[in-house]
DNA sequence: AATACCTCTTGAACATGTTCAAAATGGGGT
DNA sequence: ACCCCATTTTGAACATGTTCAAGAGGTATT
């Protein structure tokens, strides 16, 4: 059919709506059903549950952020610069999503079901993070010690992470506070990245960089 | 009354091992209620839902990781050795609840409804928590920059939460991956404390004390 | 003793997430 | 036209979280 889904779309649409106005407690599946002029047994063809639909949302969000932070990233910028620029942008992305809360860290991680079969679903959305790491990294100017090229940016979406563990649970005005935070925290990490460059810290990185790949790697076995 | 919180008790008894058997969905109001020999109802007179439960078991995992970690620290000891410690035993009482998933997080954050009379309840676990790593970097013999006093608890107390973020998420065998990443990291944590001192970092180590002391402060105003 | 009052308990009702068998729909093949 | 069949849709049923008015039990007051 045609239009097969398009009465997918009308249930995510809907969806998506009344997370931004309501969050996601208040938001039951029979008013997204209702809203969206169709039955409530039908959003359940389509998705498996209101965690699918929560899923639905992190794409979205995963997929805006992208698009919105390779417009903002500036080519030969410095890291700082383009560091800060991708952080704020993916809390543009995420402000009108603040009174869903706590709902975010969820499925940010990997914890899902592991009875995917196509074994992504949610793991998609932390590799798809840590790429715009990797791009904004290449795209700034700053040259990064090459024991780091790998782990970098691994290290910068756990930053990223940080600052959306700070977000979800910031209840200033707009969440201003962790705006501070981000501006603050960006060039100390712009810095940290320089002196890995210098001898004294050598061994610490390497040594980040050597836990980091052993945890990374196959099966973290022995201990 | 005398036996007021009997009720109480036996509802938590039988709510933490059921939530550790069966995990947190598949554990139903109406079993725990029905276990512990209670109606349904009266469940709900001694907790407000579900969600205080969960509280309750996180308090009682902090009060038993303080104690177990108070009585591996060793005065004197190197910093490395007693914060592996002290995390180790945090994964112990931790251990028998991994099936519980993703909803540690949720309580282990003040996010809670701001609605509590007495405005800790949930912002009490974290200030436990961090006073923890104080403790464990006062017993230590690791000298620590005077200028990291005040901050030092707070980020181990970060890490910690890093940890427990892996933790949640780790499907190795008895979590043994998080395992490995504390006896990696710590000894870089204390590696890093230690350059703290030196001139170079020195400059790093401001940087941070002053972002955390901002964003600490009463409001996270400017930006 | 009778009453009032506070704490605790119950059972039923309600709201919402989820499942499922049956019906409707809309072709494609004959 | 007619039938077959996969896809989609529906409505009702069920399970579980949550609320609430009423009752039970005990203690203090009169």
């Amino acid at each position: 059919m045609a239009r097969t889904s398009e009465t997918r779309g009308k249930v995510v649409e809907v969806a998506l709506r009344l997370f931004r106005e309501e969050g996601f407690q208040a938001t039951t599946m029979r008013r997204i059903s209702d809203e969206a002029g169709v039955s409530l047994g039908n959003a359940y063809y389509y998705f498996a549950g209101k965690d699918e639909l929560v899923n639905e949302l992190y794409m979205v969000i995963q997929r805006d952020h992208r698009e919105r932070a390779l417009q903002v990233l500036v080519h030969g910028g410095s890291l700082s610069e383009n560091l800060a620029a991708v952080l704020h942008s993916g809390l543009d992305v995420m402000a009108p999503y603040h009174a869903f809360g706590g709902s975010f860290l969820q499925l940010a991680l990997p914890t899902r079901s592991s009875s995917s079969p196509f074994s992504q679903e949610s793991s998609d959305a932390r590799s798809m993070a840590i790429d715009l790491m990797r791009t904004t990294l290449e795209t700034s100017k700053q040259k990064v010690p090459a024991s780091l090229n790998d782990v970098l940016p691994q290290l910068l979406w756990m930053i990223y992470m940080g600052v959306t563990l700070h977000w979800v649970t910031d209840s200033s005005d707009s969440q201003q506070r962790t705006r501070t935070l981000v501006d603050g925290l960006v060039p100390v990490v712009a810095k940290a990245v320089r002196l890995a460059r210098l001898p004294v810290a050598r061994g610490l990185v390497t040594d980040v960089a050597g836990l980091l790949k052993r945890m990374t790697s196959p099966e973290g076995l022995e201990r």
